[in-house]
RNA sequence: CUCCAGAUAGCUGAGUUGGUAGAGCAGAGGACUGAAACUCCUCAUGUCACUGGUUCGAUUCCGGUUCUGAGCA
C-alpha cells in the first residue's frame, strides 16, 4: 500500500508560518488545512492573526472561518474535517499542507488517533466540576484512582481538566483512557510525511510576538471585540478563550486598562509559545528550520524543497 | 540642609528578637491523546548598597560614605 504524502509546516506564534506556508504551497502545488484552533471560528480574524483572502494568492484553504464562535469545536470534530479535506485534495492530485500552531491537532491527523465517537458530556463535567468545588481536587483524583490507577498517576491532582477528561472517557467507553492512551502511543503514521518547524532564537520570536501584539491593537482588536459581544457571543466561550480575546473582554469589562490588557496578551502569548515549542520538541521525526540560518524565504524555501525530495513527497 | 525614610534575585516586596535569606512576577525546563491560544507540574548561592566598629559571629546593632525618596530652605 502507498503511504500518501503529507506536508506539516508548524512553529510557535508568530514565527512566520502563514508566508512560508503560502510560498510552499506555490511552488509544490499545495492546499492548506489549517490546524489552528482560533481561525477556524468567524469574526475573530485579528486577534487569531488570521490569513486574509488577499495573501493566500489563490492558494485553496481550509478549516479557516468554518465556524460561528458558539459553535462547539474540538480535535474530534478537526480531524474528521481534516480528513475529509484531505481526501479531496488528492483527489486532485495535490498534496494537503497541514499548518497551524496548535500541535495537538496536527497529531490527530498525522498519527490517525482514534477518537470515541460519543459526544462531549457536559452535564457530567459539570458534575464532576461541582464535586472538586465541594470535596476538593484531591477527592476528585481519588476518584480516578479507583477506576484507572494508571491515569491518576500520571495527571497532576490539580489538572482538573485532564482529570475530569480521564473519569468521562471512562464513564462513557467503560474502558481506562490509560490504556487507549498506550495503544494511541504506538501509532506509526499511514503518511510519507515531512514534519517543517520553524523557529527563531527566544529573543527574536519574543519581540516579534510583542510588536504583533500592538499592531493588533492599530489594527482595531478592541473593535473586533466588542463586535463579538454585540453579537451576543460571551466570554465563557471556548472561541472567547482565544489569547488576546480573553484580555480584551476582561479590559472592556473594567477589570483593568487597556495597557494592562496589552501587557498581558503579550506575556501571555510568549508563554504560550514555549508550551508550543516543548510540544514541538516531544514529537519524532519533526525537522527544526531555524529561521536566522535563511537570508530570505526564496533560501528557506529551496532548503524546504531539497528536503521534500529527499523524503520522496514527490513520488 | 534635615537628630526623616529607604537601599535584599532581572522587577516588586518579605524577613532574620545577630548564627550569611524567603515569596510573587518575569525567565527556563517539562507534561499533554475529545476544552489544547486550554489545563497542569518543576526550577532561586543572591558581595542582603559601600565602608569602618561592636561581637565567637553582622545582611540584621552602631558610626561614616554614596545613591533614591520625602521634607525644609
Amino acid at each position: 500500500m502507498k503511504r500518501l504524502p503529507l506536508i506539516v509546516l508548524t512553529g510557535p506564534t508568530a514565527v512566520g508560518k502563514t508566508d512560508t506556508s503560502i510560498a510552499l504551497a506555490k511552488a509544490v502545488g499545495g492546499e492548506i488545512i489549517s490546524a489552528d484552533s482560533v481561525q477556524v471560528y468567524r469574526y475573530m480574524d485579528i486577534g487569531s492573526a488570521k490569513i486574509t483572502k488577499a495573501e493566500m494568492e489563490g492558494v485553496p484553504h481550509f478549516l479557516i472561518d468554518e465556524f460561528e464562535p458558539d459553535e462547539e469545536f474540538n480535535i474530534f470534530v478537526f480531524q474528521k474535517l481534516a480528513y475529509r479535506y484531505m481526501e479531496e485534495i488528492y483527489g486532485r492530485r495535490h498534496i494537503p499542507i497541514l499548518t497551524g500552531g496548535t500541535g495537538f491537532y496536527i497529531q490527530s491527523v498525522l498519527y490517525g488517533i482514534e477518537f470515541d465517537e460519543s459526544q462531549t458530556d457536559f452535564s457530567y463535567r459539570e458534575e464532576l466540576e461541582e464535586y472538586a468545588a465541594r470535596y476538593g481536587v484531591e477527592a476528585l483524583h481519588e476518584r480516578l484512582r479507583l477506576v484507572d490507577e494508571e491515569a491518576a498517576g500520571c495527571i497532576h491532582a490539580n489538572n482538573k481538566k485532564r482529570v475530569i477528561r480521564a473519569l468521562e472517557y471512562y464513564h462513557q467507553t467503560q474502558h481506562k483512557i490509560s490504556e487507549h492512551n498506550r495503544e494511541q502511543q504506538k501509532k506509526e503514521s499511514p503518511y510519507r510525511f515531512v514534519y517543517f518547524v520553524l523557529n527563531r532564537n527566544r529573543e527574536e520570536l519574543y519581540r516579534r510576538i510583542n510588536l504583533r501584539v500592538e499592531k493588533m491593537i492599530e489594527q482595531g482588536l478592541v473593535e473586533e471585540v466588542r463586535g463579538l459581544l454585540e453579537r451576543g457571543y460571551t466570554r465563557d466561550l471556548v472561541s472567547m478563550q482565544g489569547l488576546g480575546y480573553k484580555e480584551i473582554v476582561a479590559y472592556l469589562d473594567g477589570e483593568y486598562s487597556l495597557e494592562e490588557a496589552i501587557e498581558r496578551i503579550q506575556k501571555n502569548t510568549r508563554h504560550f509559545a514555549k508550551r508550543q515549542l516543548t510540544w514541538f520538541r516531544r514529537e519524532k521525526d519533526v525537522i527544526w528550520m531555524e529561521m536566522e540560518q535563511y537570508a530570505g524565504m526564496q533560501e528557506l524555501l529551496e532548503r524546504m524543497i531539497d528536503v521534500l525530495e529527499e523524503k520522496g513527497i514527490f513520488l
